[in-house]
DNA sequence: GTTAGCAGCGTTTTT
DNA sequence: CGCTGCTAAC
């Protein structure tokens, strides 16, 4: 893994270059560019904009200007600067840069993410911003606890004026890069017009514990440029090439340290697609992409419209979708292709019935039974629109064995087990870093309730020390009675053992992990933990140790895991993928399940009640690059039923669905359909006041045209039930009353065998009908299939 | 100080 | 419905 630090260009000089030198030289790597890239590849000086829609092969033209650069002598590697959103992104196109390059050029140029590259700049000035160098990325979870004390600390309660508030709105506000005092006054009202205030007092909890959250990293940056225009020259100087992936996210704050960096010598190429643009609820700006040439004055503007992804009816599906928007800067995609199917159209009773269809239809392609070419498992995804969606599919899936894969789930190093660990790893590194000591004095339980952490946090306040201090103190001065007592004083001791370790140089870091783990009793607790998750979470942290290869230090590792907050292991095995849509910009799946489509869920309420129309065009976009995903099936489908809450509800399908343009969709009559439709089995529906319109579902223009086109269509036949791989070995393994291990459901008894299938009572989960192959013996929880 | 049981709440999307 | 966080008993 190719990180940041492992190149300092800073200290490069600007050797001088040979310019020219190599410019003479062929350039095989232009061969086979349509015109819009090579232009785009071409105008290296000067400000560019690279609109670039869906599949037009943006990514490429991308690398290729890199490769350009270095190749003309335009730069060399060290004065490129190429930031991208997410860290997928960040290493595809290293990638790519790498291959285009072989082994021709002697380092790389700065390609990362926007956070990772403030955390390198901001790691050089940290004192500028009134922090030591070593200072801690926060996460999410952290700045959380640290809003929470903030609030109570100014005798707020806590009820009324929830922490997850006030880090949204101090979220906003550093993604419009305000500090402290540049919040507008129209902005005093917030939180109980104390928004400013609390603002402040985070921001200076935050610099006491040398810490930064992640809008820190941007905001410290813009400001320490605006304060010192020394640096920012030197900055500008360096970075004489820079390229934007995604322009159309980019934030306020993420806006202005690009300008202060390109303003110079506006060499800066900025590729975006305002009609992929579904970051606006995080501060997202599309404005800064629709204003480019005011900014940039003389820039040009050079469009890839040209799709090499989908077929002609998947984008005209999509177009007909978008063209409903606003606003844009307009563009229309084309492609050589021919044929293809159309999108489908899909309407079902409920979700579990959705689920269960798209599982057949997926079996269905993989073994090639429903026209065409058999498609692997790996090629098909399905993306919804909110991760509580992905349940039903993930259960439904469980329960026939096809396996598949969750992107953007709870992420590896957001689980719980992993956070605790590395809360001990970070207490072994700096003693002193209060959150993690909070976090762990009392995990596993040593007795130390709330009165004797309050009593820690007084006598470090006191004594203004860290809490580690202040609570050997007390414990030397006997603050703290009886076994507590005694367990603190065992944990103190402990703690800096390791950290004694943790400060010689060439120790065995990973050896460290094993002892601080195993010393401090966490992978005890677990171990004696008898529920279904214990020996998930165990494995995750044999797994965290292994982790720990790939680094020659904890802090390294540390610091890498606060920004790569992703699990990077990629299975070879054939699964079919799960993700929402925004985990999905940027990737391609011959075919793709966009389910549902209902008003509410798709476009989604909130976005609707909070952005009003802005809302719903933010959400078409979605709906946009949903469909853009595809390269040859895409099915759309949404249900009349869904459990909200517990609760049902009925549904209206999605508006977007009316927006899709009649001649590219095929409307496919859903099973449950035969015995007289959606209407003679209408659910009661409780009499919720914002409900009251469900009377109107069956007038809805996107109901009437869906009842409409189905009836002009021969019903289907059903589904021939699948074919199903009877594992007889593990049918035989079970009996009645056996008990078993399943990965969701846990532990539970078998009431029951049906063939290749086990009727289940789940001890949490009731009952539930599934394959035999996919549980185990619950002495055997360890190894679950998949 | 710990645990069990209940009440109340919530679900957009992420670096 | 399932989770978090608080309260009441061990």
């Amino acid at each position: 893994m190719t990180r940041f630090d492992e190149h300092d260009a800073f200290e490069e000089a600007a050797l001088p270059l040979s310019r020219r030198a190599m410019a003479a030289r062929p350039a095989p790597y232009l061969d086979g560019l349509n015109p819009a890239q090579r232009a785009a590849v071409e105008a290296l000086d000067g400000p560019v904009l690279m609109l670039a829609g869906a599949g037009t092969g943006k990514t490429r033209a991308l690398t290729t200007r890199i490769a350009h650069l270095l190749h003309t002598g335009r730069a060399r590697p060290n004065e490129i600067l190429a930031v991208t959103f997410t860290n997928k992104a960040a290493r595809e196109m290293k990638e790519r840069v790498g291959r285009l390059l072989g082994q021709t050029v002697e380092g790389l140029p700065w390609m990362g993410t926007f956070h990772s590259v403030c955390v390198r700049l901001l790691r050089r000035h940290a004192e500028l911003a009134g922090l030591k160098s070593n200072f801690t990325i926060l996460d999410t979870d952290d700045q959380i606890r640290l809003m929470k004390q903030v609030i109570q600390a100014a005798n707020m309660d806590e009820k009324r004026w929830p922490a997850r508030q006030l880090a949204g709105l101090i979220d906003n506000w550093k993604n419009r890069a305000w500090t402290p005092e540049k919040v507008p006054s129209a902005e005093a009202p917030a939180f109980n017009n104390r928004g400013t205030e609390l603002y402040a007092a985070y921001q200076d909890r935050l610099r006491t514990l040398n810490a930064c959250d992640f809008g820190d990293l941007l905001l410290h940056c813009v400001t320490i440029f605006q304060a010192h225009p020394d640096v920012l020259e030197q900055y500008q100087r360096w970075f004489r090439y820079i390229l934007v992936d995604e322009y159309q996210d980019t934030n306020v704050a993420q806006y202005l340290w690009l300008r202060l960096l390109a303003q110079a010598h506006r060499n800066i190429c900025c590729v975006g697609d305002d009609d992929q643009s579904i970051y606006g609820w995080r501060g997202a700006e599309v404005g800064n992409i629709l204003r480019f040439e005011k900014d940039f004055p003389g820039a040009q503007v050079i469009r890839l419209e040209q799709n090499y992804r989908s077929t002609a009816h998947i984008l005209a599906a999509a177009s007909g979708v978008i063209s409903a928007n606003q606003g844009r800067l307009g563009k229309t995609l084309w492609t050589e292709a021919e044929g293809g199917e159309k999108v489908r159209l899909i309407g079902h009773w409920d979700g579990e019935e959705e689920a269960r269809w798209i599982g057949e239809e997926i079996e269905a392609l993989e073994r090639g039974t429903r026209g065409g070419d058999p498609v692997s498992a790996n090629g098909m995804a399905i993306l919804v629109r909110a991760a509580h969606q992905m349940r039903a599919f993930e259960d439904r899936f469980l329960t026939i064995g096809l396996p598949y894969r969750v992107i953007g789930g709870p992420r590896f190093y957001e689980r719980q087990e992993i956070r605790d660990a590395m809360a001990y790893f970070r207490l072994a590194v700096s003693p002193e870093d209060d959150l993690a000591f909070e976090r762990v004095v009392n995990l596993p339980k040593r007795g130390l309730g709330d009165k004797a952490q309050a009593d820690i946090q007084r006598a470090a306040r006191d004594l203004g020390l860290p809490l580690l201090e202040g609570a050997r103190a007390l414990v030397a001065q006997g603050g703290i009675g009886g076994k507590g007592g005694a367990a603190l004083r065992v944990f103190c001791a402990a703690v800096d053992r390791w950290h004694a370790v943790a400060a010689t140089p060439g120790h065995d870091h990973i050896q460290l992990a094993e002892t601080i783990l195993d010393e401090s009793g966490y992978t005890a607790m677990w171990q004696a933990d008898k529920t279904p998750e214990a020996p998930g979470r165990l494995e995750n942290l044999k797994e965290l140790v292994k982790a720990l290869e790939a680094f020659d230090t904890l802090q390294g590792f540390l610091e890498h895991v606060a920004l790569i907050m992703e699990n990077e292991t990629e299975e070879a095995a054939e699964k079919v993928t799960i993700m929402t849509l925004h985990a999905a910009k940027g990737l391609e799946f011959p075919v793709i399940f966009l389910p549902g489509w209902e008003d509410g869920l798709f476009p989604s309420q909130r976005a609707m009640d909070e952005s009003g129309q802005k809302g719903v065009e933010e959400e078409r976009r979605l709906a946009y690059v949903g469909i853009t995903r595809a390269e040859r099936l895409c099915t759309i489908s949404f249900a009349a039923n869904r459990r909200v809450y517990g609760q049902w509800q009925s549904q209206l399908p999605s508006r977007f669905i009316d927006e899709l343009p009649e001649a590219h969709v095929e409307v496919l009559t859903p099973p449950g359909l035969y015995g007289g439709g959606y209407g003679a089995a209408r659910p009661a529906v409780a009499g919720v006041e914002t409900r009251a319109a469900a009377a109107n579902v069956y007038n809805s223009p996107g109901w009437q045209r869906m009842q409409s086109r189905a009836a002009s269509r021969p019903v289907h036949a059903p589904q021939e039930s699948r074919h199903v791989v009877i594992d007889l070995e593990a049918v035989s393994v079970f009996d009645t009353g056996d008990r078993v291990f399943h990965k969701k459901f846990g532990y539970g008894e078998v009431a029951g065998i049906e063939g290749d299938k086990l009727r289940i009572r789940f001890d949490k989960a009731g009952e539930k009908h599934v394959l035999a192959g996919y549980v185990v013996p619950a002495e055997h929880a360890d190894d679950v299939p998949f």
